[in-house]
DNA sequence: CCTCCATATCGCCTTTTGGGAATATAGTGC
DNA sequence: GCACTATATTCCCAAAAGGCGATATGGAGG
């Protein structure tokens, strides 16, 4: 598909712009994640494959965890250009804001055994 | 819908940003851009609500005509922002270029009876 | 090698989306 | 009012997308 209606795509679903947002804040991994935005581990699993697709985040594995963060955007000028966008964009979504305050608050060990 | 997704889903269809592309050379009314996308009248009228419902676009009436137009983006800093920056992005997209070249031939005297 | 755990993938279901034909709407001219 | 025309809306279908449970994968530790 072509680059940047891969980007559009990406970016035209609650989840993973709430993703995108939460990214801003901190590195994460999957069960965070799922864990902060009430979700199945595959559908998580699922929409974060569908960003790294698109050039917005990468991961990097650690151990069992896979930690995921925003992507630099080197590979895609559109990629490039909403990461840049998106940390201004959306600060003021009741969904993303109520997302900012639990944040803190969900960390692996609480969630995975750890 | 939250007014960034109404913006992502807009942008997400090559139809759509197509249509966009070409609203960037010229205004256009609804036959013409059903004829140079090869698409039904109602499948065009249909795309070009979405982009107008996410302030990428507005329409002036002349006459039976509906002239289309790119939006300021007066109403929305997300339409605002994809506005511009579709200006410079897409124009070595294969589809694009090759409607570019074909857009002078589509004129709407050729096509509805006028 | 076996178990455990975090993540990825698969299969299935439901909802959404893009497409077209047919019909409704609205402006124009007689 | 009537005929004609450009566009909008409605209805229906096929394809795509999002969601979940179940299963597969792969690294860690015994």
């Amino acid at each position: 598909m072509n680059p940047f209606l891969k980007v559009m795509k990406a970016l035209s679903d609650p989840s993973r712009v709430k993703i995108m947002k939460m990214l801003q804040k901190r590195v994460m991994c999957v069960c965070e994640i799922k864990e902060a935005l009430h979700i199945a581990q595959s559908t998580a699993s699922k929409h974060l494959k569908i960003l790294e697709a698109a050039g917005l985040i990468t991961f990097h594995k650690e151990g069992l965890w896979v930690n995921y963060t925003l992507a630099d955007g080197g590979n895609s000028p559109y990629a490039a250009s909403m990461i840049g966008n998106l940390k201004h964009w959306m600060e003021d979504d009741p969904g993303v804001m109520e997302l900012a305050k639990q944040l803190p608050q969900i960390r692996r060990g609480n969630i995975c055994g750890s």
